[in-house]
DNA sequence: GAAGCACCTGTAGG
DNA sequence: ACCTACAGGTGCT
């Protein structure tokens, strides 16, 4: 007994214990491998068909399997259920969408196959506006590196698991500082550094409550977001979609775009998506495809997404090429580590006691 | 108001 | 080997 020391305790710490839990879902209904590669959540890991990313300040991890996905989170949440079926969007069913837009629209019909279990997530704003700024004129590949290096480099460690390391998303607060554009450009973020940095001191200057956007209706919603630097129409739609609830909210980028032209046959002047067209082009999906177009926009996205599936962030053995902070910041990483052993110890002296 | 252009970076395709 | 075009666009003139 009185051996028990901080070597111990540090294996511990590394060896943490997933208590599973399992739901009923069909494929249908959910496909965890549709969903979270098809460019709405850019920071999910698959290692060993087992999904993970953190949400909050948990660890959540997903496997599915026939009609059945597993959960577990770290720490333990008893509440597992709720968070699962929060961001999933759980309460909307898709299939029943699917049935209606299918009868609707023969284009949506045939699109459609083999692209079932595509539904919206309800991701954290902050977040999501994040994320989506780093996404203007990029690709889905670099745009994960960008918001795992946003966590890695800014966010808190919460756990070690099977060699990955788990961190926050950033605060406000952590992306306002005076060196964090510099610090992005050199993580090479290219231009959207400075508006990723203005973005954040917005936020935080003003202490705004970004959940608050979910109670306004979908106009002022977007006339909101607008305000922050690197947000204009398009990537304010994904924000709206994605975490504000704004169902019927259509992201008009490239693919929604050439979908326009080729499978609908809308005919537009130049190459260009003009504000003008823009609208044109939302108002016509959004009569096609009713209260929840935004939902059938994905579906469609998806179907025309070519690096769906593509192995991105996907490890089979061990992970070798996850951001780690550089090693001039291991010392930092000792510190947080030292103060999570103390956590669990006093966790663990109460739950005994 | 709207059209044209610069903007960071990585990569697939010629 | 080089060059070009494009990737879930935005801001400025």
């Amino acid at each position: 007994m009185k051996s028990v020391g901080r070597k111990t305790d540090k294996i511990r710490l590394k060896m943490v214990k997933l208590v599973w839990e399992s739901m009923k879902i069909s494929p249908l209904e959910l496909s965890l491998a549709k969903v979270l590669r098809c460019g709405q959540a850019f920071r999910w890991k698959n290692i060993n068909d087992v999904w993970s990313c953190s949400i909050g300040s948990k660890v959540l991890f997903l496997r599915q399997h026939g009609d059945t996905i597993d959960y577990a989170t770290y720490p333990y949440d008893s509440k597992a259920l709720e968070l699962v079926s929060d961001y999933f969007n759980l309460d909307i069913k898709v299939q029943e969408l699917y049935t209606q837009w299918s009868r609707d629209d023969p284009v949506f019909q045939k699109t459609a196959v083999g692209f079932e279990g595509v539904r919206m997530l309800r991701q954290n704003p902050w977040e999501n506006l994040i994320s989506f700024i780093c996404s203007s004129n990029n690709n889905v590949k670099r745009i994960s590196q960008m918001c795992d290096n946003l966590t890695v480099h800014f966010g808190e460690l919460i756990m070690e698991h099977e060699g990955v390391e788990y961190y926050t998303f950033p605060t406000p607060q952590a992306l306002s500082k005076d060196d964090v554009e510099s610090k992005l450009r050199d993580l090479s973020f290219g231009y959207r550094a400075k508006y990723i940095h203005k973005t954040a001191q917005m936020v935080a200057s003003q202490n705004q409550d970004l959940f608050k956007i979910r109670d306004l209706p979908y106009e002022e919603a977007h006339a909101e977001l607008i305000k922050f630097v690197g947000v204009g129409p398009k990537v304010a739609d994904c924000i709206c979609l994605m975490s504000m609830d704004k169902h019927d909210a259509i992201p008009v980028d490239t693919h929604v775009y050439q979908i326009a032209k080729r499978d609908y046959k809308l005919s537009s002047k130049g190459d260009a998506v003009t504000p003008k067209t823009y609208e044109l082009i939302r108002k016509f999906f959004v009569n096609k495809w009713g209260p929840y177009a935004g939902w059938a926009q994905s579906v469609m996205f998806a179907a025309d997404l070519k690096d769906l599936e593509n192995g991105l962030n996907q490890t089979n053995s061990s992970p070798k090429k996850q951001n780690k902070r550089p090693k001039v910041e291991v010392k930092e990483e000792i510190q947080l580590e030292v103060n999570l052993v103390r956590a669990d110890r006093r966790k663990r002296v109460r739950t005994t006691a």
